[in-house]
RNA sequence: GGGCGCUUAGCUCAGUUGGGAGAGCGACGGCCUUACAAGCCGUAGGUCGCAGGUUCGACCCCUGCAGCGCCCA
């Protein structure tokens, strides 16, 4: 026996891990029916955090479950090459040694994030062990590998031939920092505080109906004026009517522009007159080309101003220039007026920055027609959503899709498979040599590649059939693949569920997955979303391992983008974890997030809630060290006697299996988490091992007695554990090892052990009954007991009386137990008409439990619990004497219901008058 | 502005066809009882956000309102 002293994470998740993946354990096996989870692939440039940890544990929770349930489950490891992030990671350090991307090159550049990769990019891949992952790793795959880049290769070629990518140019959104497009989705929109300015722009030998020669129009953007190309009015605005058709002259810049009407301005907001900047808004790009307007770009990629506009402006910052603008207009006397304005504000979701719509040649993915079949898929339930209201999320978004930008002018990244000929002519292929054939290019012809690479979600897009070996058509394939569920958090429905969806029905004409778990966002105790800035974050592995408060004081403090937050962060760090955090394990870890798994909710982490579990996990690990304590050493093979609680103890496991598999197979964690608690604990431990104890103590027990029980009490943990498995790994294959053999199991290890089921145990009713009576006896004495408060080491002796025969029989089979449990030295039966003496009361049905006063009880307490008691039923009857009262009620309600409600009422009176007779004799 | 969600014990949250309001933590009282003080036994605590409606009956269904949060524009 090596189960000793109280259970401590660390000695026992060290070595298992690396013992199962050497094993192999972790890859398909067996003739089951397959089932597959793909892994949502962790940035290469990332570190464990708290979504990660929650993400996989629901995910090795449902693998470990149906490997065990007999599946041959595949959950395929893969890593993101995170084309934006990884790129800023590598450029930092080079900058750090003061060498910029610009000087090395395109080629050496790559080098050195490959490079980067070899070196750390395997950190995240070492962690997700820590958390038990059962990951197959001889499968791993990575979003740049040979295969995945000739697979997204072959995606771009054939949606290029098929008229569902195109190049052209268009108005993005545009990221000055990173100078390179981004997609819509990679913008936030902040409300932030900036100024309304109102100029006015000289009507060309026109005057408005209050006879001003000039128009006033607002803008949040100043220096993009230089790019007007019209000033718009609302065509129904009586106002500027007139003007509809008439030329403005640009002050500054001195062309002359239209005055147009566009329904799409609001006369109610500022003037009525909005300036156009095609080149530079969104709605203004829409109207710019409803109205055929020309397209002025007024800005260089760097946002800095371009050479389009007056000299004084040129090379201007944006925001410089906008004062000097500003500035240039008032002198002219053009500036009307400015007041405060709350606007919305893009930036990018990276870089931080302030977002240009910006004209420039991208690739576009035509998604309308990949988005008709996603979207009919959800529909028609092909695929599920849980819970059911992302559904709408996903729909509205689909339903309205605009186009894809993909294309991005980084370095890393999947190369676009294009090349130009000298006259700017595309062409697009697997490679170049193939480009040439295709298209008959000669040698001669000078071919350029092109230099933009793929955002990475398109990539990731192909993630479920990539990572099978598409575009062979492989053994995996046709194995795994629909696979069963993603799980993943909300976040990324639009980035990388959708088009996941959209991209595999459209290559391999099947839903790449039945169903998608959506989980919420895992936050701090205080329900705020962890940041790094906040200094709020929380890391995985501290939890598992534990850290000091300097330690964790400093991680928080370290390398802060807004240093003077540091001395407010490490005084709440200091507050929250005064003793830092102590080592709770991985399977505490773990069960904290499957507990905490409902459905279409975000998750507060608190600490209390983990150290809850952890002892959860100390509370198997005693009760696995009694049951071997008291079977170690006995020949248990021999004729058995279950006992009544052996048998009990079996049928209710039956239940808590019954609902453990329910809830995993609806995705109900937390009620998983909390079947197997509150069986394990609060009947496992708390009723059963207690109960084996008269007899496992008694020197007049059988040995068919013992054996049922010492049989029982190992079968019923073994089950248990082999139950608790898919979420706590680590010690309930520590302690199965230690509990299996003595059962006669060979096996090495519980993680390939069937799950068990609930046909693997006999109902009965009858152990059921005879125990919960046994409880309710004790749990009686004992109320009377704590209430009276007679020590726990003073005996007591029990007075019996009324009841039926089968109390009799119930009491004289569970005598012992009886005695032990309730610490009781003497059991008295009384008859009908026996007067008993003055007594505390606990009714158990018609059975009156008695606990004689005899000095011992507080007569005065004794009256108070007693009036309590009487004074909750008294409630009781009132208010079902009220609904039984109610004619319509009895005429409405089902039969049941009101016989239900009947019986309630008689027991509760019953019991109602025998506590007032008590009461009146005290 | 549109959409979705949340509001239940001091705190964090369950409550699955509408029919006796639950758990964990915390609080209080008592226990070093030969697996476990990371434990054991017991107790207290809620007009289920507010106002209407449907129903014999509403935490649950409908409407409106308030507060909070998220997504989209």
């Amino acid at each position: 026996m090596s189960i000793e002293g109280s259970f401590n994470p660390k000695d026992i998740e060290q070595d298992l891990y690396a013992e199962w993946e050497q094993a192999n354990y972790f890859a398909p096996s067996g003739n089951g029916p397959s089932y597959c989870i793909m892994i949502p692939p962790p940035n290469i440039t990332g570190s464990l955090h708290m979504g990660h940890a929650f993400n996989q544990t629901l995910m090795d929770t449902l693998i470990r479950y149906q490997r065990m349930a007999g599946k041959r489950t595949l959950w395929q490891m893969g890593t993101d090459h995170a084309g934006i992030a990884t790129q800023m990671l590598v450029e930092r350090k080079l900058l750090a040694d003061g060498v910029s991307r610009h000087d090395i090159g395109r080629e050496a550049f790559t080098e050195k994030v490959w490079e980067w990769r070899k070196e750390s990019g395997g950190t995240i891949s070492q962690q997700i062990r820590r958390m038990g992952s059962s990951l197959d790793w001889s499968r791993e795959r990575f979003t740049m590998d040979e295969g995945f880049s000739r697979a997204v290769r072959e995606v771009f070629v054939r949606l290029f031939d098929e008229g569902l990518i195109y190049r052209g140019q268009r108005l993005v959104n545009w990221d000055p920092r990173l100078r390179s497009a981004i997609s819509d989705l990679e913008v936030e929109n902040h409300d932030e505080n900036g100024h309304l300015w109102h100029f006015r722009y000289p009507l060309k030998d026109r005057k408005t109906t209050d006879g001003k020669d000039y128009l006033v129009v607002a803008t949040t953007r100043p220096e993009t004026m230089l790019g007007d190309t019209a000033v718009a009015v609302h065509p129904e605005d009586e106002r500027y009517k007139d003007l509809i058709g008439a030329t403005v002259v640009l002050p500054l810049v001195g062309r002359e522009i239209p005055v147009i009407a566009d329904d799409y301005v609001d006369p109610e907001f500022g003037s009525g007159c909005v300036k156009i900047t095609p080149a530079h808004d969104f709605n203004d790009y829409e109207m710019g080309k409803r109205h055929d307007l020309p397209m002025v770009n007024v800005l260089n990629p760097d946002a800095t101003m371009h050479e389009s506009v007056p000299e004084a402006f040129r090379g201007l910052d944006r925001y410089e220039a906008r004062k000097a603008v500003v500035a240039a207009l008032e002198s002219e006397h053009r500036l009307d007026t400015i007041e405060p304005h709350k606007l919305k504000v893009p930036r990018g979701d990276r870089s931080g920055e302030v977002i240009e719509p910006y004209l420039t040649d991208q690739w576009f993915v035509r998604t309308g027609p990949l988005a008709e079949p996603a979207i009919e898929a959800v529909e028609d339930g092909r695929i599920e959503f849980i819970p059911k209201q992302f559904e709408n999320t996903y729909f509205a978004w689909m339903r309205n899709i605009q186009d894809w930008c993909i294309s991005r002018q980084q370095w890393w990244g999947h190369r676009i498979p294009a090349w130009y000929d000298a006259d700017g002519n595309v062409y697009v292929g697997r490679s170049e040599a193939e480009v040439r054939e295709k298209h008959s290019l000669a040698e001669a012809v000078a071919l350029t590649e092109e230099e933009d690479v793929l955002e990475t979600w398109f990539s990731s897009a192909l993630w479920t059939f990539g990572t099978l070996g598409w575009p062979e058509e492989t053994e995996e394939l046709s194995q795994f693949h629909p696979t069963d569920v993603l799980i993943t958090g909300h976040d990324i429905i639009f980035f990388w569920v959708a088009r996941m969806i959209m991209m595999t029905m459209h290559f391999t004409g099947e839903i790449p997955f039945k169903k998608v778990y959506i989980h919420g966002l895992v936050r701090d105790a205080l329900g705020n979303k962890m940041s790094k800035t906040k200094g709020n974050g929380l890391d995985p592995l501290d939890f598992i391992e534990g850290v000091e408060l300097e330690e964790l004081v400093a991680k928080r403090t370290n390398n802060l983008t807004q240093p003077q937050m540091a001395p407010r962060i490490e005084k709440s760090t200091r507050k929250d974890f005064p003793e830092g955090i102590t080592s709770y394990g991985t399977d505490a870890l773990r069960f904290t997030f499957c507990a905490m798994a409902t459905l279409g909710r975000d998750v507060r982490f608190d600490v209390k809630r983990i150290e809850g579990y952890r002892n959860f996990c100390n509370k198997l690990w005693n009760a696995t060290r009694f049951v071997l304590q008291n079977t170690d050493g006995h020949d248990i093979s021999g004729e058995s006697t279950p006992s009544l609680v052996d048998r009990w103890v079996l049928s209710k496991l039956r239940g808590t299996l019954a609902e453990a598999r329910l809830a995993l197979e609806t995705y109900r964690f937390d009620l998983y988490a909390s079947a197997i608690y509150e069986f394990a604990w609060h009947e496992y431990c708390d009723w059963y091992v207690e109960l084996t104890k008269p007899l496992l103590w008694n020197e007049e027990a059988t040995p068919e007695e013992l054996t049922g029980t010492r049989r029982t009490l190992l079968e019923a943990l073994e089950i248990l554990l082999r139950a608790a498995h898919p979420v706590m790994p680590f010690i309930t294959e520590t302690l199965w090892r230690d509990v299996a053999p003595m059962l006669g199991k060979a096996t090495s290890s519980i993680m390939i052990e069937a799950y068990p089921e609930p046909a693997d145990l006999a109902e009965d009713t009858e152990a059921e009954t005879a125990v919960e009576w046994l409880k309710g006896v004790i749990v009686g004495v004992r109320n009377i007991r704590g209430e009276a408060n007679i020590k726990p080491s003073q005996s007591v002796s029990l007075l019996l009386q009324g009841g039926d025969a089968s109390d009799r029989l119930l009491a004289d089979t569970t005598d012992a137990l009886l005695r032990r449990m309730a610490k009781i030295d003497d059991i008295q039966w009384l008859e009908a008409d026996d007067e008993p003496p003055a007594n505390a009361l606990a009714l158990v049905g018609d059975l009156k439990v008695m606990v004689p006063l005899a000095g011992l009880i507080d007569v005065g307490a004794e009256k108070e619990r007693l009036s309590k008691e009487i004074d909750k039923l008294d409630k009781d009857i009132k208010r079902l004497e009220g609904k039984l009262g109610n004619d319509s009620f009895v005429a409405k309600a089902p039969e049941a219901v009101v016989q239900k409600e009947r019986d309630k009422l008689s027991d509760a009176t019953g019991k109602r008058d025998a506590l007032k007779v008590q009461l009146a004799a005290l």
